[in-house]
DNA sequence: TTAATTTTGGAACGTTCATTTCAAATAAAA
DNA sequence: TTTTATTTGAAATGAACGTTCCAAAATTAA
């Protein structure tokens, strides 16, 4: 009996996130996301509820294409630094390829909504303490194996990596220079070493 | 003849910059401006044009305002590596004591708008190029007087300070621990000594 | 082919947006 | 006190906002 829905839900949020990722939550209006997506009103709020909720949907597809792409990185890696730095370097080409100097969409939200809204609050502490266990277990391996020094805690310094990241981030929008960037990964990785 | 200006411009500012800094630009209205400072929505017109200029005038004194503190800390400092540490403390201090999470206004405003208005672009180019140049100073004369190490260049660090403040000023939204993010700044500068 | 169900198109909802308008109130200068 | 310039209050502007509504179109099961 059903006509079942006929439009492809992931190429939507892709094409919905990209409108957020550029202009921001409060930026984005339903119509630019209607004119993103062709999809027609109705049929947004049908599948998606509703804005607040649709970009929510959004930032988790954003955040499960990161951790999927973190985990390859992570077989790959012969080394627990080696996989840090690649994951700083994942970073360096995003930025270095995005030529809208969007930055990132969850540190966007962050700065944006954080402070104001519970349900995106409630998100980022999630995502805050996923990363922040990712690299404490990666500082703790690389200690042991000695590729990364103990002069501080793997707690602390999962908070340098998680914190240094997210002003790398900052730093690419306005500067999307790889030999500047790569030096400032450097420089932040030196301090493990 | 003239009527003049009954209200205090600055104070009106700081009224005005504190909603931007708590909501961001977008989610900002007039009718929050008007709640806040007391004034008609006319005397807003006539004193700051538009919400847009307003915004720039906000950014402008609080851009001010740290260039202040943190010209009095360097006359205090008596190295110039203590004066970077200064200016993480000073921020430091600022994050344990903003109990709105606001984060800073000149890294949100980045976030939100640099990539869509070439105003607010150019007010962040400039604020960039200022503080990088103040950076590279300290450094440079950290490292003549070798409390900096000369591992690397002083543009090259001025960029790494520059980038973990952003990441510091991200990082307490959502953490505003004192202990956490006096390691975190201890990490951070451990790199230059 | 008919019946059942869902998606679609597009208009309409009421609200809020940034901005304008303009007469009344105000205050200093003449 | 009158003149001149400015600020103020409050309403009004038209556009845009997120969301809802519903008849028409579409699709599949019966």
């Amino acid at each position: 009996m059903p006509k079942t829905e006929v439009f492809n839900k992931e190429l939507v949020l892709n094409q919905a996130s990209h409108v957020f990722h550029v202009k921001g939550y409060n930026a984005t209006s339903m119509q630019d996301l209607v004119d993103a997506t062709g999809l027609n009103r109705s049929s947004i709020y049908n599948s998606f509820g509703n804005k607040h909720n649709l970009f929510l949907e959004c930032l988790k597809v954003y955040q499960s294409k990161y951790q999927r792409s973190i985990s390859n990185l992570l077989l790959k890696a012969n080394s627990p630094l080696k996989a840090i730095e690649s994951i700083f370097e994942l970073y360096l080409d995003e930025i270095v390829k995005d030529d809208e100097n969007k930055g990132c969409l969850i540190t966007n939200c962050k700065s944006e909504m954080a402070n104001q809204d519970s349900t995106i609050h409630n998100f980022l502490m999630n995502n805050q303490k996923n990363t922040l266990a990712l690299f404490e277990d990666l500082v703790n391996q690389g200690q042991e194996n000695s590729s990364i020094n103990s002069h501080r805690s793997p707690k602390d310094y999962a908070l340098y990596l998680f914190s240094t990241i997210q002003g790398f981030r900052m730093v690419g929008i306005l500067i999307d220079n790889k030999q500047q960037l790569q030096s400032l990964i450097n420089i932040t990785l030196q301090n493990l070493k």
